[in-house]
DNA sequence: ATCATGAATGCACACGTGTGCATTACTATA
DNA sequence: TATAGTAATGCACACGTGTGCATTCATGAT
């Protein structure tokens, strides 16, 4: 029984040619061995029969599954849906189907995530879960899958990925609030097991003594999780602290979102009576109350560099590629100004 | 040349018996035919190989992918990562993996992401997309691919379809508007091709005229997309117009941002002089400045409830499958407030 | 001892396509 | 005209797995 009478042999049988033939003319690769009237001919038929050719038989065939995978932590943080994209759409115009895959933060179901991935012999990979010592990244590696890591890498950087410079954007971030006269700067940062966490960490211990500032531990959190509930809990233990601070340094959007909060929620007024800075520039930080001063990675052009390396490994695996850095750019917002005389 | 030797005929010659036997110990479906001591020596074996059956070829040889596509206008509209998450989460217990694609509201690049599909041989499609008559859900229709549409849905609503109950949705905006003592209503709607402005356009008329005021025109907008800076070129047009209100509805939650900085633009306060409704209550809708009022849908569980559905589908093509309706619930802010007297 | 029954496993083909090799047809050169 | 060379196409097998059918084997009943 014929499920689907439109395969490549159906066009041979109505073009009166051998169905190798129509493999060959339907493959732009080798079309170029068939000649023109038979060629244009068996394309018309292909066309009228709405033929699409069969990935499953193909790839099968050539082990090439044409498709890609893309492994995000969470994708309701916001700063996934715009590299998904531009992932998914860098990879679209080359042929390349990409399969997403949310592993809710569990390195679990990431397990599990990249075993259906494996079996569906995907051609490449996407991690935008890496940890500094990532198993995982490491078990990628055992597999000859190609792979890219993105916003994050792993623990002395040995594998291809597109990251920004966190130090970096965390000392705008502390130039910017010393120079508005802040000193006495809190920090509310991530787990320290990513390497965007530790850098951003690091960077604020650097610019902080580069201004001759003293980096106070008594006054720096590290979250759980990149949340604004942590961001508000640690705040929280801040306030609660009576620690003298004027500003805060989140280590990301979400984070600062969770000190509005628990500032609020004190009676303390953001900018008037705390700076806070975020990190990241998630889309609507500029609608925040007040509007976020933070610091824009180009997410959007992390996703394409991504996509690309990925391209040129998949297309030849023995190349090792270099990564790629981006700058970060600080905005100003409304959430920071000089510090009041009271604290 | 072997590139994986570890496929299901290696496991049969170390195991000694033939392929076929492999076959059926690995799909739990017939693991029963074979004994049980051969059975479990073929588990260690395959363990042992790190095996994992390619689903290319099973994909071939059964007709099944156990893939499905999800198709979403715009992955950076927080509306659809809870979606998207959701459904990938549910059909990844079952087995399935989700390909995610884009369109950018292009029904050009949705045509070519869908044939990729085809290609693919999905099992299965779940549609965020569309239009009121939406030539691509007929064409989907035509091949025998079951699909589910989620969040909007076709005129007449002749396929199955998990969305919220728009007209009610806006009823309740409007009446909680007028229970705090507004007259006069403007709108802001999105372009009325697809299912759900459409029934919020008609819910916000309806609901008007139940409490006997009048739905004018003159203050009621078509935007073109649903984007912040559609909605704040509404709001524009609406302050030069001079035209009188205390009030604005929007159809949609980055519609009511647009307007937000249209009226802040214009030296009004929201809502000393203009209260704001949104629709959606998308994350972070409660940091906004003001907190928006406005209406939650249930994301997660509208994408739930698709995949199930899908699942059903899927599992009995015959099935005619009832739709899902969802209930929106009013979610009162900061954004609202009663009219000011001087307007 | 014979036969029926059923469980366990082997056998062979199929899924739709790609590709190396063989074969045929055609063209140009000596 | 004979021959070499090349272009065009056919042939057959392979990719890794699933499955209907045939075969073998053991068990128990007669």
């Amino acid at each position: 029984m014929r499920r689907n009478p439109s395969g490549i042999k159906e066009i041979a049988r109505r073009a009166g040619v051998h169905h190798s033939t129509v493999s060959r003319v339907l493959n732009p690769q080798t079309r170029s061995l068939v000649s023109g009237k038979v060629a244009t001919n068996i394309l018309h038929i292909a066309e009228a029969l709405g033929y699409r050719r069969n990935s499953m038989a193909v790839g099968l065939k050539t082990s090439r599954s044409l498709t890609i995978g893309v492994i995000v932590p969470d994708l309701t943080n916001p700063v996934f849906p715009p590299i998904v994209r531009a992932v998914e759409r860098t990879m679209g115009t080359e042929g390349y189907v990409t399969v997403l895959a949310d592993t809710d933060n569990s390195m679990e179901t990431e397990r599990i995530v990249l075993d259906s991935l494996y079996s569906r012999q995907v051609d490449g990979l996407i991690l935008a879960t890496a940890l500094l010592n990532d198993d995982i990244v490491a078990e990628c590696r055992k597999r000859l899958v190609p792979f890219v890591l993105v916003n994050r890498t792993i623990s002395g950087a040995t594998a291809t990925s597109v990251v920004t410079n966190d130090s970096y954007g965390i000392r705008l971030a502390v130039e910017h609030l010393v120079e508005l006269g802040h000193r006495k700067l809190a920090y509310v940062g991530g787990p320290l097991n990513t390497s965007t966490s530790k850098s951003r960490h690091e960077g604020f211990r650097e610019a902080m003594t580069a201004h001759r500032l003293k980096a106070d531990p008594r006054i720096m959190y590290e979250c759980k999780s990149l949340t604004s509930d942590a961001g508000s809990t640690a705040c929280q233990s801040l306030i609660q602290s009576k620690r003298r601070f004027t500003a805060i340094v989140a280590a990301n959007d979400l984070l600062a979102l969770g000190c509005y909060a628990a500032l609020d929620a004190a009676g303390l007024k953001c900018p008037a009576d705390v700076s806070v800075t975020g990190y990241n520039d998630m889309p609507f930080a500029e609608h925040f109350a007040p509007p976020l001063t933070t610091l824009r990675i180009p997410l959007t052009e992390m996703g394409n560099q991504a996509a690309l390396l990925l391209l040129r490994k998949m297309r030849d695996p023995k190349t090792v590629l270099p990564s790629v850095q981006l700058q970060p750019s600080l905005v100003v917002r409304g959430s920071t100004a000089p510090p009041s005389r009271s604290r």
